[in-house]
RNA sequence: GUGAGCAUAGCUCAGCUGGUUAGAGCACCGGUCUGUGGAACCGGGGGUCGCGGGUUCAAGUCCCGUUGCUCACCCCA
């Protein structure tokens, strides 16, 4: 038998509970805020990924589901969010809007990872971004905005960390400056940092091989803050102060680096002590240069990310348990054969008014009762000769136990009332 | 891509050092109970023991491979 492939599962039950749970919650926060819900294509053009995610980047050279359409067209499914939105803001021509642009979104992300706890090749993320505007005020926003969904949804235990890469030119000699520290005792680094060396040094820094970091300490190596230029220095200070203005906590760490090629200056992630090795709810930062990567205009822009899957992990942590999902207003249960199609029609008509289900075959009142309770339904209606020669229907209240024949006509009146 | 541990009914699991037709609880369906409350009792349907190969008179049990799950590395949500 086919199975779910590899990474990927089905969403049910007390699963889509808290699923639905998260993602209305977000939605209700992120609406009050004026911005707007787009939807964009599950797969772009490749190009789009290679080239605002960066070619060197791990997402990029393993992890992309990618395959040709019959037009010969190189596709891939959306390993992110934020290439998709600033490619539809492009085309959409949104730099005529008032700026910035805040949209949101959220929907499935794929990447061909490994699966562990809190990782899927099939996963969700709510997406915000901020585009058309450079005001570390924006960043403050989007960061305050990410804490108020979190605190809304009852966690706590949350890390914000908080760095700054810096723009292109000041990482460029950044990395300059490690490749010049580091080659020298190219051995002693662990086998990955090696390749990092070549490819983003930077992600040294965030190496939990302990080799790694011992080196780094004997060498006395400097963080990235200390190459901030003099803009990207303003905008970090702007940054916490406005964000301590508003009082959200987070803690500067130095070591934090994006593995997408496209952030600059801010950026950030929300962690968790107790989902596991993948900690990190949610990552964000600013990518002023990625709409012109994208082959458009120079927009700046900044936004975050946040995983569906490790918030419901987080939250089951801290003990939230989703509510059960309501049982129906009416279960009618039919008492004969001729019944069976009353109560359709009888459904029919309640629709959609009331929540109505009815039973598909005959059953006697106690078997119909004892349905109703598994349900939970609030009123079962019974249909049989009885009722039938009276052209009434027999309605009880389960809570109450109360009961009574009803007319058709009335039946909607009675629920509504809930007698 | 790498490493470790797991895989028996829809779910949770039992199944001894290999030995008849593979079990329990829960869930589901029916009966006791064709007109009224989740009970109880009785009965029923459900399994290619993840899949493939091997060893053996005999494999759920041992060996190899494979797939999936769990956890970890890399990286991230």
């Amino acid at each position: 038998m086919p199975q779910a492939p590899k990474g990927t599962r089905d969403i049910i039950g007390e699963d889509y509970q808290a699923f639905r749970y998260i993602i209305d919650t977000a939605e209700r926060v992120i609406g009050s805020t004026g911005a707007v819900h787009i939807e964009t294509p599950v797969f772009e053009e490749t190009a789009v990924f290679e080239k605002a995610v960066g070619a060197s980047t791990d997402i990029v050279r393993k992890e992309m589901y990618t395959f040709t359409d019959r037009g010969g067209r190189s596709l891939t499914l959306r390993p992110e969010g934020t290439a998709g939105i600033v490619r539809a803001y492009l085309e959409n021509g949104m730099k005529v809007w008032p700026q910035p642009v805040r949209l949101y979104t959220y929907g499935p992300m794929f990447r061909a990872e490994n699966v562990q706890r809190g990782r899927y090749r099939q996963f969700h993320q709510i997406d915000y971004e901020a585009i058309g505007s450079a005001d570390p005020l924006v960043d403050a926003e989007a960061i305050a905005l990410l804490v108020k969904i979190l605190q809304e949804l009852g966690l706590t235990g949350l890390e914000v960390k908080l760095g700054s890469v810096g723009d292109p030119e000041d990482r460029k000699q950044y990395n300059a400056y490690l490749r010049g520290l580091l080659s020298p005792s190219l051995e002693r680094l662990s086998k990955d940092s090696k390749d990092r060396l070549e490819l983003n040094p930077m992600r040294i820094l965030d190496s939990k091989d302990q080799k790694d970091q011992v080196l780094l300490k004997e060498l006395r190596a400097r963080p990235m803050l200390d190459f901030l230029g003099p803009e990207a220095k303003r905008h970090f200070e702007d940054l916490q102060k406005y964000l301590k203005a508003l009082g959200v906590n987070f803690s500067i760490d130095p070591s934090i680096v994006r593995g997408l090629d496209y952030y600059v200056r801010t950026a950030f992630e929300v962690h968790h002590a107790r989902i596991g090795a993948q900690s990190a709810l949610c990552g964000g930062g600013r990518y002023d240069g990625l709409a012109e990567m994208l082959g458009g205009a120079h927009v700046p822009g900044v936004g975050w990310a946040f995983g569906i899957e490790r918030i419901a992990i987080a939250m089951e942590e801290e003990g939230f348990s989703p509510s059960a999902e309501a049982g129906p207003d009416l279960l009618i249960v039919p008492l004969d054969e001729k019944a069976r199609e009353e109560a359709l029609a009888l459904a029919q008509q309640l629709r959609p008014k009331f929540r109505v289900e009815f039973l598909y075959t005959t059953k006697s009142p106690r078997k119909g009762l004892e349905d109703a309770l598994k349900r939970q339904a609030t009123f079962v209606a019974f249909l049989g000769e009885a009722e039938r020669s009276k052209g009434v229907v027999t309605l009880k209240h389960l809570a109450r136990g109360s009961q009574e024949e009803v007319y058709a006509q009335e039946l909607a009146a009675k629920l509504g009332a809930r007698i």
